[in-house]
RNA sequence: GUGGCCGUAGUUCAAUGGUAGAGCCCCAGAUUGUGAUUCUGGUUGUUGCGGGUUCGAGUCCCGUCGGUCACCCCA
């Protein structure tokens, strides 16, 4: 037996009612800020042409693709983010629509890494990003955004922050050392991991380029390296109260090859300082995806499901908040039917139809039970209510399941009596 | 890709190298028109898989697959 069992492929999650409700939380809360931000949805393929990948999106992701041939005989790739689709999607429709495109898409990933605490072979990312827009003020928008997005999940200030970067400051610093245009990709690295290597691998890494570890640092210390656009996108968010969220750290850099000016991360503040969200500005993206044919800047981020959901649990004020949007979701339906005489069946499936036209949500026993086994499903299910359909009929008994309390009535304008009962808050709970 | 730990019933876990067990879950009954609790009964295993050592392996060894955690990187 255990030879022939299937499981779900490594690293890849079985959604049970209870998960998919967790992962529904997750997704309405996302939907629901981007709407409140004045964004659209969107939806692009999971599977794509290969060379979209390899083309700008650089580094460690090229090595982690789910990469296959198809019956066509075309290289295509699962996809490992959802950036490239949109940028392809972009400057395919771009004139269809008033700029700036204000979009998101909220979609499953693949990335073929070795599956771990918070990170999986799948994910879903939520995606949302600003095209068309070359100025700070979008930049400020996506990052006001990110904020909303967290405190819709209950964290508070003092969970999180968001620490701003900006590449082009980095090039600028690049450009007046004389550093040649094919080491900055290495410089970027260099830099993205100064809070891991260890000093000396970091000095002798600049060494090679001609740069000393000090003078990085020092590069870093100086806020007043940071960019004008920085300098806009704080003053942008403190116009809305959000300033102190904010914290410029010029050693963030991100590891995806296309970005190219404002970067940004909110990290959990509490314990592992883990990037909960990231993203920033790639403005020559949509350009090198069409060859040129459309040049559309564009800046925009991504919070995957996996960490966020991590960062909640771990969070004892949004872990309450989940659960009592969970509680409150969970019910299977309003209300179940209980056969109290099994003859009445037919009376009982009518019934049971025209509620279910009426728009309640109801079930009820497939076959003959007894009573307390019903009474049991009943409970189970989530409902408010127990509609008792026995030898009485016409009349019925409603029985408040939280509260047993029970009262008549009757199948005449049964679904509008009902639909006027639930929406009362549940009977005599006093006591 | 590198390393640590771990694979026993649906699940959580026991079992000094000597007859594979318990809690929970699930199903049924006690209860012929009312849910909790309680009680009673019941189903489930080639101990992940393959080899080796041994009179004897869930236990020790090797391999393999899977899980998990850390590194790498990232959501």
């Amino acid at each position: 037996m255990a030879a022939l069992r299937f499981q779900a492929l490594p690293g890849f999650r079985d959604f049970l009612p209870k998960d998919a409700a967790a992962r529904n939380y997750l997704f309405e809360t996302w939907r629901s800020v981007a709407r409140r931000y004045g964004f659209v949805e969107y939806e692009t393929p999971l599977l794509e042409d290969t060379a979209l990948y390899l083309k700008k999106s650089g580094g460690e992701l090229s090595s982690q693709l789910f990469r296959f041939e198809d019956q066509g005989g075309r290289d295509v790739t699962l996809r490992p983010e959802v950036t490239p689709s949109l940028a392809r999607l972009a400057a395919q429709h771009q004139r269809d629509f008033p700029k700036p495109l204000k979009w998101f898409e909220i979609g499953q990933c693949f990335r073929y890494e070795k599956p771990q605490k918070g990170r999986g072979r799948e994910f879903f990312q939520f995606n949302v990003d600003i095209v068309g827009e070359a100025g700070p003020a979008a930049d400020a928008e996506l990052i006001a955004l990110a904020i909303d997005t967290m405190l819709a999940f209950g964290f508070q200030p003092g969970d999180f922050l968001v620490r701003v970067s900006d590449r082009q400051a980095w090039l600028d610093f690049a450009t007046r050392r004389g550093l040649p245009d094919d080491k900055i990709p290495d410089f970027l690295q260099i830099v993205d991991k100064l809070e891991r290597d260890k000093p000396e691998i970091s000095t002798e890494k600049l060494g090679s380029l001609g740069l000393s570890l000090d003078e990085v640092r020092a590069f870093i210390a100086n806020p007043a390296n940071a960019s004008t656009a920085y300098d806009a996108i704080r003053a942008d968010l403190e116009a809305r109260g959000m300033g102190d969220y904010l914290s410029l750290d010029l050693s963030i850099v991100r590891g995806l090859a296309y970005y190219t000016g404002i970067v940004f991360e909110v990290f959990d503040a509490r314990k592992s300082m883990r990037a909960v969200a990231g993203g920033g500005r790639y403005d020559t993206l949509v350009s090198t995806l069409s060859d040129g044919a459309c040049d559309l800047p564009t800046t925009g981020f991504a919070m995957g499901d996996y960490v966020i959901r991590n960062l909640i649990d771990e969070t004892p004020h949004a872990a309450f908040q989940m659960e009592s949007w969970l509680h409150r979701n969970a019910a299977a339906c309003d209300i179940y039917l209980v056969l109290a005489d099994e003859s009445k069946r037919p009376e009982a499936l009518q019934i049971l139809a025209d509620l279910r036209n009426a728009g309640i949500s109801c079930d009820f026993p497939l076959g003959p039970a007894k009573i307390n086994k019903q009474f049991q499903n009943a409970e189970r299910s989530g409902a408010r209510f127990a509609l008792i359909v026995g030898s009485e009929l016409p009349e019925l008994k409603l029985k408040a399941l939280s509260s047993r309390a029970e009262e008549r009535c009757h199948v005449l304008n049964l679904a509008d009596w009902l639909t006027d009962r639930l929406q009362q808050p549940d009977g005599p709970l006093l006591a």
